[in-house]
DNA sequence: CTGAAAGCGCTTACAG
DNA sequence: CTGAAAGCGCTTACAG
């Protein structure tokens, strides 16, 4: 390749580099023979020496045994920006999807193959969160989204103002009674997060939370049906529900829907995390949705920032709200 | 690391390699070195000099401008199958999400940062598989889904098999009038092998085939709707439809239920494809369902077939019926 | 079964 | 602005 330029290793090395040393003419002619001769750097031999791996892993934890077809769609939508934002600022993605303890394995740094790690995925997997905060702790340098532990980098949703959002909009449509489905305890913290955004929202309202505590060790959709079912057995002892997320939204609104309680008249529904196939739901759910370009970014900025030593505070992605079918229009 | 285990570096590389030739008691001690030490190979100096990668890159095509979490579930939960297929076999997956013409690049082999190149996502970017095409044909070692092009090793689903069990399971449940809404001409050259499979289940049943094309340049969804929306002006000469994928399935349920057309009484209902949205549909969504676990399982054996010079013919993903609400129950 | 030595293909001080 | 040289950390013949 060299010769092929008639120049040395270390300019053709420069001149692909980019180096702003090299004299354009000499760069033109690199980059010809390297047109040429079909030629690309090896990058392993690149990443040896430079010590730079321009890769960052992204892990998404799965539920033990679950399809991978499956996965919360939420889940998906957020690898594919974190993917984009990586990509947009120079990074390559390696990516990888965990369960087992037999197949949990996130020693990208040790190994050299990523300068640091995106854990994201399912929180209903605990011996996974585990293991991957006690290799944060130990000094892996990651970020999570979803993590039920509170000690390591972390971005999420603003569940705060989100769940306000939600529980103002049944309001102003005229909703009286809103309960919520959702959890105080759940691994899940944003559940809490959420609730609790609801229960403030309620209380400036004047009015009373209601809170139907969801089951675990089941998936999402069941919890939805099962809380649905609760309700429906008490009477339905509310005019409209809250969701702490959509997947559980889409369970309850699968049960109401079989058991014939119309949604918006007898009952308004709104979700939480604005994934797609809210939209398809008949009605369509009404949700709040981040902003999940921004969610990636802000993933691996946080990420970039701690590779680099610097400061990152930002931790929580702005959300709004989706109007559709599943609840009133505000009068 | 040598120095701790007390032994040479060769045999710390043949040890943590696995070669059998070490006795059983050196292994032991280098092991419990590394294990102290934090010990982990440095991947980019062994792959250098061993010149294998262990890894597949993995292309996502996107639509140009298409918000990353608007993809296709179809492509995301390939993606998850892909992944995890190369993950049994021992190789990592390099994940890149590519659209635009500035962001295309599959010289993963040249770089050394993988064996070979898995293509998978929408049809709907002709430049893209142009590109990739021509990848190919330079040599490049790739497999793709839902290539526009015949040229390049390719895995798809049984797609006659799975258009005459939707078209046959229709005409079963008693009704006399199927409609296909797809394509003949479509760049996603599966609509036209799923159309071909519904006209074959169509003659053999004596009835005649009736095609509602559907439109270039818009989202699946909308295809779906414009395409109900037709029929409806046509006062609905059909008393069924076979919509050749779930996104245009979904888009024509909406369609027919915002002008209050019954699903499954006054029209039956079935798609293709499987996607976990069309169960949160209302009513939930017939359709075929290809083993995604086996797609991605063929992807990556098919890739490492060609990488080891191997013969692989395997090529169509086995499908399955989905009998769901959207249609009436066979008789 | 283990060790000494070569060399994979780059990048990067250092020198000019 | 360019080149000669060292060396990143492994794996793998080769020798014993």
């Amino acid at each position: 390749m060299a010769a092929e330029a008639g120049v040395s290793q270390s300019t053709v090395s420069r001149a692909l580099a980019g180096d702003p040393v090299v004299s354009e003419a000499t760069r033109a002619r690199v980059f010809e023979a390297a047109r040429r001769l079909n030629y690309a750097v090896d990058e392993n031999a690149a990443r040896l020496r430079s010590g730079r791996t321009a890769t960052l892993a992204v892990v998404v934890i799965c539920r033990p045994d679950e399809d991978r077809k499956d996965l919360n769609p939420f889940t998906y939508s957020l690898l594919g920006t974190v993917c984009a934002a990586a990509s947009a600022r120079g990074y390559e993605t390696l990516v990888s999807f965990q369960d087992g303890p037999e197949n949990l394995s996130g020693r990208y740094e040790d190994r050299r193959r990523a300068d640091g790690l995106i854990v994201i995925g399912t929180t209903q997997n605990l011996p996974a969160w585990t293991y991957y905060r006690d290799l944060g702790l130990g000094g892996t340098r990651m970020v999570c989204w979803g993590s039920p532990f509170d000690e390591l980098d972390w971005i999420r949703s603003d569940n705060n103002a989100g769940a306000r959002l939600a529980t103002r909009h049944l309001i102003e449509a005229g909703y009286t009674a809103p309960a919520c489905i959702g959890s105080e305890a759940s691994l899940q913290r944003q559940f809490k997060e959420r609730y609790d955004g609801y229960v403030e929202a309620m209380r400036e309202a004047g009015l009373t939370p209601r809170l139907v505590e969801i089951e675990e060790g089941i998936s999402r959709e069941e919890q939805g049906r099962r809380a649905a079912r609760q309700l429906i057995d008490q009477g339905l002892p509310c005019d409209s529900i809250f969701a702490v997320c959509d997947e559980i939204a889409l369970g309850t609104l699968r049960e109401l829907s079989e058991a014939g309680v119309a949604v918006p008249g007898r009952l308004g529904l709104i979700g939480f995390d604005g994934i797609r196939a809210s939209a398809n739901a008949m009605p369509p759910l009404s949700s709040i949705q981040p902003d999940f370009a921004a969610a990636g970014a802000m993933l691996v900025d946080k990420l970039l920032a701690t590779i680099a030593g610097e400061p990152n505070t930002d931790r929580r992605v702005p959300v709004t709200l989706l109007a559709r079918e599943s609840t009133r229009r505000p009068a």
